[in-house]
DNA sequence: GGTGAACCCGTACCCCGGTACGGACTGCAA
DNA sequence: TTGCAGTCCGTACCGGGGTACGGGTTCACC
């Protein structure tokens, strides 16, 4: 399989290709005589996972850590801790978020309109 | 009121101020003779309304456009769109963290340490 | 008037996840 | 064999929000 092909089928740029191979994410394929890349089959299964894993929320490096060449290509132990550690993330940003989203309807409900007025008038609930 | 005070007094890098005048956040302030930055006092709640803004989740561009020197008291789509915008905004990143959420909750409880195996198993929640 | 801290400016660098450019080379079919 | 699409590599750039460095100047106090 060709990089083309590859990316295509996964819908990923050839750029992004080579950047995940650099960043340790996808193994170094083998070569044609010329130099191009040769991808098994499975490397299609590799990105997708590694975009799943990208769609939870977890970061490049943290997937390369998981997925990384020290173990092989598909075992990855500790997947539970990692996933227990990105929910706590993920639900202490929406916590976050939903403080924002609140202090927005707060200030949508006063109806200020002018941010410098907000600033100065002390019920203007940006906490200024 | 001299730059280096101005930051310590919002808790913010003396960089940034610059950075910040640069963008167009910070107006330009008075110089002395010898040309170090003279604040007026100002420029802390001046300072400290765009740090409240981007606690929002306003980006500096926003800001500046919020904040800037060609908005007038005319403009009737001012703080008001762009906080209810902003708002809406914050709500789609909820409910996308709040799916990442369950889905992670999920792969927990089904427990598959492994992601060789939740990427072969059409069962596993990761949606491979 | 001397000295040390504060400040000036331009420029380069950081993280993160890519994307684009350009010149050289390869692969494949006609 | 030729022609063109596909790929190669290194490097630079995008956006967002800063931070750091270095060499030169100024402020304020003694």
């Amino acid at each position: 399989m060709r990089s083309g092909q590859l990316a295509a089928a996964v819908g990923v740029n050839l750029q992004t290709l080579r950047y995940y191979e650099r960043r340790g994410l996808l193994p170094e394929p083998t070569r044609t005589l010329g130099g191009h890349r040769a991808y098994p089959p499975e490397a299609v299964t590799r990105l997708r996972l590694i975009k799943s894993a990208q769609r939870l929320g977890f970061t490049l490096t943290e997937i390369a850590d998981l997925l990384g060449p020290r173990r092989n290509w598909s075992t990855s132990s500790g997947l539970h801790t990692h996933a227990a550690g990105k929910l706590a993330e993920v639900e202490a940003r929406i916590d976050e978020l939903t403080g924002i989203a609140e202090t927005l309807r707060a200030a949508l409900t006063v109806g200020c309109d002018d941010l410098a007025e907000c600033a100065t008038t002390p019920d203007c609930p940006l906490s200024l």
